[in-house]
DNA sequence: CATCCTGTAAACAACA
DNA sequence: CTGTTGTTTACAGGAT
């Protein structure tokens, strides 16, 4: 009886804080009740423990958590490749190096909107996960609009030899000079795919961390690069020094240009349809996840293996280190068999992949869409500070935002085949490292009592919080208080606001010891919420006068002040155009169910500008909703001001029971129900 | 640096 | 007895 799926669940892993270790034993989900427990010497002790156990080979980690750090991994990796990839553009030859040198770097920071460099811990202060997540994707996005338009450069100089030939070829017959135009589209049409191929092996590569024998360590560095204050710890931290070799890689890319021509694979990403299977032969040869460019993936040399390079094992998160091939191949069957955890590990894998060459194609068609809108022909030879369009801030943060467009409903989101993933899809490249890796108790959460940006911000990205295990930013008592707000009534039980809890967020179907622990502190201890006796026992109800009464917000340049500017920007000034071509572009690609991006799933239909985005339908939440809670109709929950009438009826009146009506029929507190209070918030 | 705010842990009581 | 609900205390760490 209602102790909902969540207590049981997961009961570990609260929040990834690093790893203290102390591996005292306690520290099961019940918490507060045993009370003997107690005390247990050094404080956080218990916190660090599970991550700490994560990063041993006792298999501690359940395979959920092993997915969200795998995914994690690979997204970091694959963001860090990009970035490497970016940099090292400039190498090629050509004369535009210098260009696309200092293009690296205008368009990145501008992309970050912030004049001044932000490292990426203030970003994170500044940011929302969500908003991260969608910075990375615009970094991302630059990183391709930068590629392409080295491509294009290339295309340039086609065209212009094209052109200097035709003049120097006036006095030829008019028909070769149109084979030669011939070929030269052909050469045209070549680039452009070889330019899609290129950027596709560079997102997989990035991500499988393939042949590493091809150069001497391109992508070994990678691993080590991915934030090294988290993962490490849980996939057991590696310390090789790395060399720097990123020219390597993308030189292979480079090189591409002389053969290959076969861009088919990009239009049609592996379907990867069955999840298993593929993966660790019993022998211990792996197929290979990605085929890598088709046919000539069989390039590697005999000495060598996918995932083995640099004396390590490459499978994600391993990183044992093996003498030879032999050791390494007798590692891989031992370790990385064909079990649960590998499996699982693989489908990760393989939705990464998938992921991001849906993101690929999906930037693809947002350039596209985006120099058709600026009426650039995609052979002008545009200055580099251009990708970046007139409206610097707003829009590209628009678009981060509203990037993954993924508007389909989430329904597939979970990989069918559960076995042993009940985890969410993805998470947020970047900030997944924020929200867990960060030590203590994650602070800095956007303080609320700014009224509604809780509401706007939850509404709009619903979705993601829903799916991905991030912890929302938001205090325990501004979620409480959403929570009851968001119910016809105004009032839900302890219970209740579990269930709201571990429904609207994933990060809350983890730990729930501590999380509930947290919220009952909350609602015993802040005076905004107000017990309530009732009939079938008490309920819990928000008394908005006191909840405002807290510390006024500051708005001096705060974070949460920076923040809200950006969310209000990124959601409010997106102009139609620019949304339809996104809308556009990601439309047809995201028909994949496995992946989509929670990050702005939900922002780009509904809202404008905050609190709009009602409590969003929601239909989705499966198991355990409450009875009430229905009403997805009910829109502007969230009544900042609400005052009075509720506040009075509060107060807690003397009379033990009057006004309560019997359970059923209707709500006891008649009072507000109907204020609708249509225009709040948002001063 | 002091203070406030928040998150976390935990002890404990009342109750079902 | 066990688990839930509430209250309270203590402490750590970030923000002001």
């Amino acid at each position: 009886m209602m102790v909902e799926s969540a207590s049981e669940t997961i009961r570990s892993a609260p929040s990834g804080q690093n790893g203290v270790g102390s591996l005292s034993g306690q520290a099961d989900g019940g918490g507060s009740g045993g009370g003997g427990v107690g005390t247990a010497g050094p404080a956080g002790g218990s916190a660090g423990r599970d991550a700490a156990a994560g990063a041993d080979s006792n298999g501690e980690m359940s395979p959920a958590e092993l997915l969200h750090f795998q995914q994690q991994q690979a997204l970091q990796v694959a963001r860090q490749f990009l970035l490497q990839q970016a940099s090292g553009l400039s190498s090629p030859g050509n004369n535009d190096s210098k260009q696309s040198a200092s293009a690296v770097q205008v368009p990145v920071s501008v992309a970050m909107m912030s004049p001044q460099m932000l490292t990426p811990q203030q970003m994170q202060q500044i940011l929302s996960p969500p908003q991260l997540q969608a910075l990375l994707q615009q970094q991302q996005a630059l990183m391709l609009q930068q590629l392409q338009e080295y491509y294009k450069k290339q295309q340039e100089q086609l065209h212009l030899q094209l052109l200097t030939q035709q003049q120097a070829g006036k006095q030829q017959p008019k028909e070769a000079l149109g084979n030669k135009q011939l070929a030269f589209q052909q050469q045209l049409l070549q680039m452009q795919q070889l330019q899609q191929q290129h950027l596709l092996n560079l997102q997989r590569q990035g991500l499988v961390s393939l042949q590493p024998s091809q150069a001497s360590g391109p992508l070994q560095t990678l691993p080590q690069a991915v934030c090294p204050t988290d993962l490490p710890q849980l996939w057991k931290g590696e310390g090789a020094p790395g060399q720097p070799a990123e020219d390597s890689v993308k030189q292979e890319g480079l090189d591409l240009t002389g053969t290959a021509t076969t861009a088919t694979s990009f239009a049609a990403p592996p379907k990867v349809s069955p999840p298993l299977s593929h993966h660790t032969l019993p022998n211990g040869q792996p197929t290979v996840l990605t085929p890598r460019r088709d046919g000539s993936s069989h390039e590697e040399t005999p000495g060598s293996h996918p995932l083995y390079g640099h004396g390590e094992c490459k499978w994600p998160g391993c990183e044992t280190l093996c003498e030879d091939l032999g050791q390494f191949i007798k590692h891989l069957n031992t370790e990385h068999a064909l079990d649960d955890r590998s499996t699982a590990q693989c489908r990760v894998q393989m939705q990464v992949v998938q992921q991001l060459e849906i993101q690929l194609a999906k930037e693809s068609e947002r350039l596209q869409a985006m120099m058709a809108h600026l009426h650039m022909r995609p052979s002008e030879p545009k200055p580099f500070s251009q990708p970046l369009n007139p409206v610097p801030g707003s829009s590209s943060f628009s678009k981060v935002t509203v990037s993954a467009a993924d508007s389909f409903p989430d329904g597939l989101v979970h990989p069918p085949t559960s076995a042993a993933a009940p985890v969410t899809p993805l998470r947020p490249p970047g900030l997944g490292s924020a929200s867990l890796h960060s030590g203590g108790p994650a602070r800095r959460r956007t303080s609320d009592k700014f009224c509604s940006p809780i509401s706007s911000e939850l509404a709009q990205n619903h979705e993601f919080y829903k799916n991905a295990d991030v912890r929302p930013p938001f205090t325990y008592a501004s979620l409480i208080r959403q929570a009851i707000l968001e119910t016809p009534d105004r009032q839900l039980t302890l219970n209740e606001i579990y269930n709201w809890f571990t429904r609207m967020f994933a990060y809350f179907r983890r730990n729930t010891a501590t999380w509930k622990n947290a919220v009952r502190h909350n609602l015993s201890l802040h005076k905004c919420f107000v017990r309530v006796e009732n009939v079938k026992g008490a309920v819990w109800t928000v008394d908005e006068r006191e909840y405002q009464k807290r510390r006024p917000p500051k708005m001096t340049g705060s974070p949460t002040l920076v923040k809200n500017m950006i969310s209000g920007l990124s959601y409010g000034a997106l102009n139609a155009s620019y949304q339809a071509a996104l809308a556009e572009s990601s439309f047809p690609l995201l028909n994949s169910p496995g992946m989509l991006n929670p990050g702005s799933a939900s922002s780009l239909l509904p809202l404008s500008h905050d609190d709009v985005g009602a409590p969003m339908p929601l239909p989705s939440n499966g198991s355990s909703s409450p009875p009430r809670l229905s009403p997805p109709q009910y829109s502007h929950q969230v009544q900042v001001k609400e005052e009075p009438a509720e506040a009075e009826e509060d107060r807690r009146p003397g009379p033990p029971l009057g006004p309560p009506n019997p359970s059923t029929s209707g709500p006891p507190e008649d009072r507000d129900l109907e204020e609708e209070l249509p225009g709040e918030e948002l001063s």
